[in-house]
DNA sequence: TTGCTCCTCACGTCACGTGAGGTGGC
DNA sequence: TTGCTCCTCACGTCACGTGAGGTGGC
């Protein structure tokens, strides 16, 4: 018996629907390589999922929608996610010297921080949106109010 | 001489620099209606805009942008926000009843708090995925303080 | 007059949608 | 075994991008 968690297996259309998605979208994706095609699986046989790969696509669909970027500029996103994880885990190895340690830190923060200024924009953006639909708002209850 | 201010006229390349988009798209969305095409322009010469269409064609795609609607879901934005415009003229004309003049502040107010609904929930997800963000800062912040 | 921007086709591209015809697994 | 979902082409669509070849206005 395996140590590791017997991991539920999904189709395409279980996992299209908890992501709110299409299998047609998510085949493309691995038609571009945006998303990883498993090696084991030969041409014509079902694909299948494991809850992991439900996160990573849903938190990828999420980055998409909400700062709307392009399939190119979520691409390249992702990458930075690997990137991350890779460091991540050499973090937490032992065998790593703390200077080592520090660059990944470094590296880690530079990273978020990119992050960061792009969805502050963005949710500035809305929430200014936001501020003048409240205003409007008030308008109409202030002219009500005036209709004696 | 008109009593009318003399306005600008701007070219559809000076138009597309000041909304930060392309000619290409402008002319995209006159030819499938979505923004008025003049009726006196004949074909082969040039298109021409006053600063009234710059701030709409500015507001709609600030809309698109922000919200990820499709054409369509633009379209039927902008044709509400055309019957609100007519709504609010006929609001302030003198022979107006108080009773229709509440009616239309009714219906003003049922249309900004349907696009408030909308425009919040965004701000809150985008405002969730920088919550998220931060925290992953923090604890890039905790780990380098704790490497002594 | 010279540049620049504009014009109208029209084909290309990105990100999928939508059948057509067929096979796979609870 | 019967349904359902899945599979792979492959063409269609939406929202433009990108020349090609030509004309217009400061």
């Amino acid at each position: 018996m395996s140590a590791t968690v017997a991991e539920a297996t999904l189709r395409i259309g279980e996992v299209a629907k908890l992501v709110g998605t299409t299998p047609r979208t998510i085949r493309y994706y691995e038609e571009i390589g945006l998303l990883p095609a498993a090696e084991t699986r030969e041409s014509g046989r079902h694909r299948v999922y494991g809850e992991d790969e439900v996160e990573r696509l849903r938190e990828a669909l999420r980055l998409k929608s909400l700062l709307g970027l392009s399939l190119e500029e979520l691409r390249e996103l992702l990458e930075g996610e690997e990137a991350r994880q890779a460091r991540r885990e050499e973090f937490w190895r032992d065998d790593v010297p703390v200077r080592r340690k520090r660059e990944i830190l470094a590296q880690g923060r530079e990273y978020v921080d990119r992050q960061l200024e792009l969805v502050r924009r963005r949710r500035e953006e809305v929430a200014a949106l936001e501020r003048e639909l409240v205003a409007q708002r008030k308008r109409i209850d202030k002219l009500d109010a005036e209709l004696s």
